[in-house]
RNA sequence: GGCCCCGUAGUGUAGCGGUCUAACACGCCACCCUGUCACGGUGGAGAUCGUCGGUUCGAAUCCGAUCGGGGUCGCCA
């Protein structure tokens, strides 16, 4: 090694030791006659100081050292002058006093500063992230990914899973996302797909007797792109057989909230966590990934204005919608504007309109409503929501599809503008019984909430066919903090009851034998009970990180329009290469490419 | 794919029709400085304002297109 010790572990227990460090200059002070470097290794950073008469040479060195230059250093570790330590360095009680220095590597001035926490754009961030992932955020961010990592490995290792690696290369479905497509050379015309996730590999596997399977599995989805969304990420893959719904809920339930007492000891992490089925979560939050930090709930109001004077909410009635609503704590301090907005935002999410009622501090109700009202229908409406003086309550009437969804996105709306949302506590919660199916508009055809393999309720298999959207699947959700961490479900592991799925999503026999035969054949040799979940391993980094986004959790994201500006992915190949896996380009694409290399090669000749 | 925001020295920002011969901070370079730790001091270099086109007597500033980044809806579990 070129080091005896890493710069940010020395304390002052080190204090006459003789090391041999080696890292990146952060950052340099030349006080003319005395010169201090930060020293940083992976490890954190050091003091190192260079005395002209002890080590003139090193001096020398020294004064020729830039940030970033890599330098080794010789020296023996000193406590610090009374008065000159550092409380907020790890390494502040000591500093080495440099006998030696070797320049290991000089290096240009980085394009962004390495030693300081600035905002850069996000373009020069990722093409040069070798850079960005020196910096303090960065560097912990990873460590942070890999002791969640190591801790789901141990944890499950120790309940007896069995880590299975699983192709990348493999059948494309037309179900779901679009996939990624690999062309073949060996057969010409055919396409490999990447996987969307290993779902049916893991099934496979549960026929195979594996019984408890997980992979740190490298997903991949051809969609566009969000905060929470890369092209490529990753899943914490788990299936188990012989299992029922609590056995994974309790299994995960256990995984995070011993990984939150891990690798996040200062958030506050309740549990047991909460447990609600879709239609509660829907009914309550308007949503099937609450935020359970608001404090916020939907309350049905239909009773109380029922036989009221207020035709828009008589008309949605009698249509057969309901009225609800939230109370905003705090929220009569919303001035008209204000509320125009929020009136403005659940127009735009598709309600007909808002009803807003504030309850002044003194006792006093401002509404453009309140003339349709009783006063004891006004106090009715505030008491149903839990709403008092101080208060304002948001009312939508619609069909429920419609209000709840309103309702979600007004409550986050408020939530976001009042600081609602503790970012000191991780809210996880369980959302089970999704519907089986949700109706596809633009296909004109029921399709599979969750995926084509979840097993419907018992009781819920015969009103399948009659009434489809009723019908309850065996599908959950971790939820965390309004965001969705993973989903799963028990799956249909008998062929007759896939078939008959099958058939109600509108996929003729030999359509479904040629896309699922596969494993509907592999549900005929004894295929066992089983189920799984798969929670994303990037947005749990990033939760535990406090990241929003999780481009922050991966060491080389893509940007959003899923390039890779540090390695210029994608990029045209040559023309043999494409001859060879029998690709021909359209003339749009040809000349969309030349296109683009023209602009290319301007910004080269401006770069020069 | 639709809509929205952004694009000015290496970085982050200011300037938003003439006074911009483009400002500030950090960084960079040189010199000075023996206890700093976001060291300090003095001086200096560095951007024709993403690109192309238009409006105008005059454009960083207005308009259009285009490229790049981001957000959002669609899409996606």
């Amino acid at each position: 090694m070129l080091r005896t010790h890493a710069a940010g572990t020395l304390r002052i227990e080190h204090a006459g030791e003789a090391v041999t460090l080696a890292g990146w200059v952060h950052r340099r002070r030349d006080h003319g006659g005395l010169i201090f470097v930060d020293l940083r290794d992976a490890s954190g950073l050091v003091q190192v100081v260079f005395h002209p008469e002890d080590a003139p040479e090193a001096f020398e060195a020294a004064s020729e050292v830039r940030s970033e230059y890599v330098l080794q250093v010789d020296g023996d570790v000193v406590a610090r002058q009374p008065g000159t330590e550092n409380p907020d360095l790890d390494t502040g009680a000591v500093e080495v006093a440099v006998r030696s220095a070797a320049i290991l590597n000089a290096a240009r001035t980085p394009p962004f500063p390495i030693n300081q926490e600035t905002n850069v754009d996000e373009a020069t961030r990722l093409r040069y992230r070798y850079l960005d992932l020196r910096r303090e955020r960065m560097a912990r961010n990873l460590v942070l990914r890999h002791r969640v990592i190591a801790y789901m490995r141990r944890f499950l290792n120790d309940r007896g899973f069995l880590e299975v690696e699983t192709p990348v290369l493999g059948l494309a479905t037309p179900e779901g996302a679009r996939d990624y497509l690999v062309p073949s050379r060996v057969h010409p015309g055919d396409f490999y797909a990447l996987p969307q996730s290993p779902q049916q590999w893991k099934q496979l596997l549960m026929v195979a007797g594996v019984e408890r399977y997980f992979q740190i599995a490298r997903c991949y989805r051809d969609e566009d792109l969000r905060a929470d969304r890369q092209p490529e990420f990753t899943q914490l893959d788990l299936e188990m057989s012989f299992v029922h719904e609590d056995d994974i809920l309790a299994l995960m339930e256990d995984l995070y909230a011993g990984l939150a007492a891990e690798v996040a000891p200062d958030l506050d992490t309740p549990s047991p966590f909460v447990r609600m089925t879709y239609a509660e979560s829907m009914e309550r939050y308007g949503s099937d990934k609450p935020d359970l930090r608001f404090g916020i709930e939907i309350s049905d109001l239909t009773d109380i204005v029922r036989d009221s004077e207020f035709m828009v909410f008589r008309r949605a009635i009698e249509a057969g919608g309901r009225v609800r609503g939230f109370a905003v704590p705090g929220g009569a301090d919303t001035p008209r504007r204000g509320a125009d907005a929020l009136e403005a935002l659940a127009k735009e999410s598709g309600a007909g309109g808002l009803v807003w009622i504030v309850y002044e501090e003194d006792g006093s109700v401002r509404s453009p409503v309140a003339r349709f009202f009783e006063e004891e229908t006004l106090a009715a409406l505030a008491e149903a929501c839990g709403a008092s003086n101080g208060d304002m309550l948001l009312i939508v009437a619609d069909q429920d599809a419609v209000s709840s969804r309103v309702l979600d996105v007004l409550m986050r709306r408020v939530a976001e503008d009042r600081d609602l949302a503790d970012p000191n506590v991780l809210a996880f919660a369980f959302i089970t019984e999704f519907p089986m199916f949700e109706w596809d508009a633009q296909g004109q055809r029921w399709s599979a909430m969750h995926h084509l393999f979840t097993a419907p309720f018992e009781e819920d298999v015969e009103r399948m066919e009659e009434d489809p959207a009723a019908a309850r699947s065996r599908a959950y959700d971790l939820v965390c903090n309004g965001q969705e961490i993973g989903s799963g479900s028990i799956r249909i592991h008998r062929r007759e009851l896939l078939s008959r799925v099958l058939r109600l999503l509108d996929l003729d026999e030999s359509e479904a034998e040629e896309r699922f035969g596969h494993m509907l054949e592999a549900f005929t040799f004894g295929a066992p009970p089983h189920g799984g979940i798969a929670p994303g391993l990037d947005r749990t980094v990033a939760l535990f990180a406090g990241e929003r986004d999780i481009r922050e959790v991966i060491a080389f994201p893509k940007t959003k329009s899923a390039t890779d500006p540090l390695t210029g992915a994608p990029a045209s190949v040559h023309g043999e290469q494409l001859a060879e896996v029998h690709i021909a380009l359209t003339p749009e694409a040809e000349a969309a490419q030349s296109q683009r290399d023209e602009g290319a090669r301007e910004e080269v000749t401006n770069d020069v």
